[in-house]
DNA sequence: CTGAAAGCGCTAACAC
DNA sequence: GTGTTAGCGCTTTCAG
């Protein structure tokens, strides 16, 4: 079924049928109504790719994610795509598994797919890969920084601040051995924790002790075999900053088996899975507005995508991550915990 | 950049550009190398969607799955994403929300988009729709049964005899009241489930009290609140199965919060999450093939895309769940437990 | 308001 | 081995 049996059905051109597909203003009442009557009774659709060799949008757009297992992500994911279902769009999602390689890869399939933008998550690109892509004129927005964010549209949320609040909420009740606990990947993401983390220590004086860092493998196995580590130091700490909550339900775990309290070790973890709100101890951590970010990417993708001429600044856009402090801190008395 | 000019620099006909890219085994040595030399430095990559006018195949599968954000389905999609980009396909991944309506909208948008297969996890279509769908000759492959799974293509898990495995085992540690809570969606995965607590109360000629059968939104709140009507009953149960992780979390913090034991009211989940292993206490559950019913389908999926004709008898693939028994069904002498 | 005709970039008969 | 040419199904000038 095509626009050319469409036509002769209906007794006019095919210019006309594309046309009733397209500018219908320009068709007149009655051949239009003819036309669409018969359009749905064939229950024809233009074939997309006809469409497309012509080169007009695909209203498509592509989505690159290091990780799909990770909830976060995909709490971005169904953002962006409540945004491009309301557009009428679909969504090409794609997984490079912390593969810049893999990453690299995706996007040339993708703009080969002629998406009409890219969606880039925890990207490992680099500025000249930027510079690349925007050659190819395809608009991307950045979802977390890169290493060349400066001059680009970006969603983020303030890792550094966040952690530094953290940290600091740490030091204010008491804890003056504080122990880091940080997932290798994805890379920049774990710097700018770290930099959060000593902003705060280094902002009260406190020293910092590189060898109470631990990398670890994002996974609760991992958190589980830093904190065995951290628990058999001499001079063991009294606080565990966790960059991320699954790794702090491992560490949680196993300080449960060492039989110590959260009054003797605080923990503290990153993302605001569900489920800290309901272990034991609840778990402090720091949540991060992850459905929000793909909203507001998707939505920035778009206005690039609809007005690529209005050249505006790029934009950086930071939502707020912010503490929830639970029980896995101790300090009952000063605690106001939420579910 | 386009084939044409590629054939004006390289001295030859486009012919001989398309041959080089698509058959180059009739292209002799010379002229392959000199037509790939410049479609390297012009850094040329063939136009997708005239490539696709000619109706060969896209190489790209449409994958449907009721919720991003539910970890299972994001590990059968990892899995048919392996697979995918072995065979240079890309995924397109949908999430219905849980809406028939928006399945059906999906697929139609994916078909259009003249996708070479669709994986359609706990779909919702019933048989008109999938004979609609084959005549469309599209090939698919269901995870998880659906009303009309018989004469399918399709990768299930047994959740019946899994459950009723489970329940057995409540009811031979000494259960005898036995409440479930059941999450509403997908229903027909929630059906399955029934099915099979039902038929283990009936092979052990224990009554069925409907009335200890709750509904419940999968979510760990909605765990919770079932959890509590369930406690306030008179005729307290002594054992929930509950059918996910999710809402066994929300129940097992009720749970602790009124104080019983593993051993006066125990608790078995269903999705097996690293969370279950960690929490307290280790939650027992039933553990889902999520990573390899991925992959199983998709491989199933290019069976049926290559090979069009093979016409062989729709399959039929079940990978078996199993029950993971842990502390938190009490009976600690004769629990052999597993991380 | 409508139609004829020229492409879009590529593939695949069919010749040579 | 290589080239000529006719489409694939649609959009878009350009003429009516």
């Amino acid at each position: 079924m095509n626009i050319k049996e469409i036509a002769k059905k209906s007794g006019v051109s095919i210019t006309t049928v594309s046309r009733v597909l397209n500018n219908p203003e320009m068709v007149s009442g009655k051949t239009k109504d003819k036309v669409l009557s018969v359009i749905d009774e064939s229950n024809f659709t233009p074939n997309w790719f006809a469409r497309n060799l012509q080169n007009s949008k695909t209203n498509v757009i592509g989505m690159i994610v290091p990780d799909m297992s990770e909830a976060s992500n995909m709490e971005m994911a169904k953002g962006v795509g409540k945004i491009s279902r309301g557009k009428k769009n679909t969504v090409i999602l794609c997984d490079t598994d912390f593969d810049k390689k893999t990453e690299l890869e995706y996007i040339d399939t993708l703009i080969d797919r002629k998406v009409d933008g890219l969606i880039l998550v925890s990207s490992q690109i680099d500025r000249k890969d930027a510079d690349k892509l925007r050659q190819r004129e395809v608009p991307f927005v950045l979802i977390g920084k890169t290493t060349f964010w400066e001059y680009e549209n970006i969603v983020y949320t303030n890792y550094d601040t966040a952690v530094e609040e953290a940290v600091n909420y740490l030091i204010e009740t008491g804890r003056r051995r504080i122990a880091m606990i940080l997932n290798e990947l994805p890379v920049l993401n774990s710097n700018e924790k770290i930099t959060g983390f000593k902003n705060a220590l280094n902002k009260k004086m406190l020293p910092t002790d590189e060898t109470i860092i631990f990398k670890a493998e994002n996974s609760m196995e991992g958190g589980f075999e830093a904190a065995s580590k951290l628990l058999e130091l001499e001079d063991r700490p009294d606080a565990f900053f966790v960059a991320t909550d699954t790794m702090a339900l491992g560490a949680i775990e196993r300080i449960k088996q060492s039989g110590l309290t959260p009054d003797e070790l605080a923990v503290i973890g990153f993302d605001d899975l569900p489920v800290g709100a309901v272990m034991e101890p609840k778990l402090t951590t720091i949540t991060k507005p992850s459905y929000r970010m793909g909203l507001t990417a998707a939505r920035l993708l778009f206005d690039l995508v609809e007005e690529p001429d209005l050249n505006v600044e790029p934009q950086a856009i930071m939502l707020q991550s912010r503490l929830k402090i639970r029980k896995s801190c101790g300090n009952k008395e000063r605690l106001k915990e939420i579910w």
